[in-house]
DNA sequence: GTAACGTATAACCAGATGGTTGTAGATGAA
DNA sequence: TTCATCTACAACCATCTGGTTATACGTTAC
């Protein structure tokens, strides 16, 4: 079970056209920051953010290599806002379930 | 393929723990918005907007019920989050993918 | 050793967000 | 009809967000 904080920093992170893209680019963690900054219309700062935002979410991991900093998206994060939409939609799949149960068997769904 | 705007307001709405309790307690639709301010220490006018920016990403529909919206969630637009999480974990997979390509048969990895 | 590069962080700003209280209009119940 | 309830929205406020520029510090290249 996903801890609340933790999935609010991870779909917060996921809310930004621009993280997502920092997220496809860095896949195989070649990239630095410099160098994912380079494809946007905006300030190395504004990446260097935007990186974060994504660090603190566990999204993304950092490795230095010289003097550059290498992003590498961690596929276990993207796995865990998976899994947090399947216990959502679990719970409320639970209690359409057991209202469809109430529906097919009324006179048993007195007590719930 | 889902457009960014949609994503963006879909992931934020669910950024937030209130929100994503809203979204369990709709799911079978039988709860009016005072029903589910009910639940939370705070003002009806904030549980208000929360269903808002709930509405606004297509995650639950109103219904109109004498005096009473009542509110339920739409499975579907779950759904959508889940296709744009698989959008993002393909792309990059597909990144990896032809990175271990290229491992795997380097001579052959010259152009792509 | 010095210059260039990459990163990190601070200070600042406009606009969005998440809450409040207050008010007003519809609708249903007495 | 009158009153209570439910919804909707406006105005306000503090804080967060996403951007900017400027500055400082390590590391590499020359």
């Amino acid at each position: 079970m996903v801890v609340d904080e933790e999935v609010d920093r991870l779909f917060h992170a996921l809310a930004d056209a621009t993280r997502r893209d920092l997220l496809r680019r860095s896949a195989d963690g070649e990239l630095s920051v410099s160098r994912l900054a380079d494809g946007y219309a905006m300030s190395f700062a504004a990446v260097h953010k935007h990186v974060a935002v994504l660090e603190r979410a566990g999204l993304v991991t950092k490795t230095r290599h010289g003097r550059e900093q290498l992003v590498r998206t961690d596929p276990a994060a993207v796995a865990r806002a998976r899994q947090a939409l399947d216990e959502l939609e679990a719970t409320w799949r639970g209690r359409v379930d057991r209202m469809s149960d109430l529906l097919a068997h009324p006179t048993r769904g007195e007590n719930r």
